[in-house]
DNA sequence: TTGCGTGCAAAGGTTTTGCATGGCA
DNA sequence: TGCCATGCAAAACCTTTGCACGCAA
């Protein structure tokens, strides 16, 4: 199901950087896509796609699903697999304004041990997403 | 955005009806037009989907992505919340076997708190599902 | 040279939308 | 009667796939 490509290609470099570039923030596919269309370098979709695959699975990048329909968002985490890389961030999204916001915080990473200790709840936090208003909307 | 539909029609009649009676497993929309297709009573899709994206607004269903591409899993969870004004229930939904664990637990409570002090963020339990993998999936 | 990777176009599947008709209040 | 809901078909949308060509090793 999922083929890890293995070859280091150009598209693979460019797209790896890129991605890296913009650590911190949501990438999608069609990101991707249009900035390098724009830079004259353009990738094909499917090989976008394909490599964000293939990165997934390597570890170097979190694929957020935030909600069905919207596209898939990606996040350069890292290819260190050290204790402080891999570091997932979650997610809060504003149900009003439609804002997301991705949150590094320690705190949430108790709820994690919470939920496993009392509830034997193996929380996955790429997936989970926090639904409610934000600071505008309140 | 979300349009809450108003009027007691017969189509919202026997789907809460359906969705009642399968209270615990998913169901996707494609599963309610195929049953209410093949029992005769059709219903279409737009409606399905309208009506199903109204009950989710009201809290009277959840909406579950358990991955991107697959269909939206929808659940019967009745209008329980609003029994008793303090007592939140909080969800959490197995990504392997599907299984739907309610949890009524103070200290989910301080995330509530914890996302509202410290990031300005006020959550809706309701809404929010954490997504993992339960004891027996683990 | 041997496959793997790429890119195009087309298909796939889910969900949304436009619009005329039907039905609740 | 005045809206709202329905249903059909078509569109929109993201993502995957088939296939021929190109390129890394």
């Amino acid at each position: 199901m999922n083929t890890r490509l293995k070859y280091k290609t150009k598209q693979r470099e460019i797209l790896i950087e890129y991605l890296e570039k913009f650590q911190g923030k949501h990438i999608t596919a069609s990101d991707v896509y249009e900035y390098f269309r724009s830079q004259g370098e353009s990738i094909g979709q499917s090989t976008i796609y394909r490599q964000l695959e293939s990165l997934v699975d390597e570890g170097i990048i979190n694929k957020y699903i935030i909600d069905g329909n919207s596209p898939a968002c990606f996040e350069y985490v890292g290819n260190d697999h050290h204790h402080d890389a891999g570091e997932v961030c979650y997610h809060c999204k504003c149900q009003k304004c439609g804002k997301l916001i991705h949150l590094n915080c320690d705190e949430l990473e108790e709820i994690q041990e919470h939920l496993f200790k009392d509830h034997r709840f193996k929380l996955d936090p790429i997936r989970t997403v926090f639904y409610g208003l934000c600071e505008n909307c309140i």
